[in-house]
DNA sequence: GCGCCGATTGGCT
DNA sequence: GCCAATCGGCGCC
């Protein structure tokens, strides 16, 4: 078994980097919340950057900051939590300096601790499909947005140094984007069964013929 | 295991 | 109105 060997807090400098820079480097690292007096949380093992004004993928893209993407501006380390397709709530670390806006979001955790709780908040889903997923991972570390614009360290989440991964860390396009899906910016842990299984296409496939 | 599809709310044009 | 940084269920091989 995988003992969770969580190390020193990161801190404000670890986010004040280039977002590929911090997706690469959050592998193998750990995010704790604590919840309702509930601490769960896990390792983290597959990463998506969002780069800003000239990433077509970003919320930020060509845009003026607006209420939704304003976190993306603010301090390294802050937590951008937002809403979509109805129903999902995204968990996404600030990087880089204020007016700089770029992320990081967390794709997937392996869950080391509260995995008792994580059940109950994924009610009847397989362990190994507590986590594997962007809104599966705000769902089990019971994240809404009433975290959203979180400072590093003053909220509900806790983000901890982790040993070097012994895997091998794999680069890939980014999953679900009708636009920028083919750059670079997806990272994950070769051969990890916690991965996604998200796709990394085109998401409206070119028209058969 | 893989691919298709509906669900369901808020953000943005 | 349109559609999204998704998920889970279902059908099929």
């Amino acid at each position: 078994m995988s003992d969770p060997r969580p190390g020193r807090r990161l801190s404000r400098a670890f986010f004040d980097r280039s977002a590929p820079e911090v997706a690469r480097d959050l592998l193998g690292a750990y995010v704790f919340s604590t919840v309702d007096g509930a601490r769960t949380g896990g390792r983290i093992v597959e990463t998506e950057a969002y780069l800003g004004r000239e990433d077509p993928g970003s919320h930020a893209h060509t845009r003026v900051p607006t209420e939704r993407n304003a976190v993306m501006y603010a301090a390294p380390g802050m937590t951008y939590v937002y809403f979509t397709y109805g129903q999902h709530h995204m968990l996404n670390l600030v990087t880089e300096a204020v007016g700089t806006p770029s992320a990081v979001l967390i794709r997937a955790v392996q869950p080391t601790e509260g995995i008792d709780v994580m059940r109950r908040r994924r009610h009847g889903v397989p362990d190994r499909s507590l986590a594997d997923g962007p809104g599966k991972v705000a769902a089990a570390l019971g994240l809404t947005l009433a975290d959203n614009g979180a400072a590093l360290g003053e909220g509900r989440l806790e983000l901890r140094a982790g040993p070097t991964p012994a895997e091998e860390i794999v680069v890939t396009g980014r999953v679900g984007l009708t636009e920028g899906h083919d750059l670079p910016l997806r990272f994950l842990l070769g051969g990890h069964p916690g991965v996604s299984r998200g796709r990394t296409g085109p998401k409206k496939p070119k028209p058969r013929r």
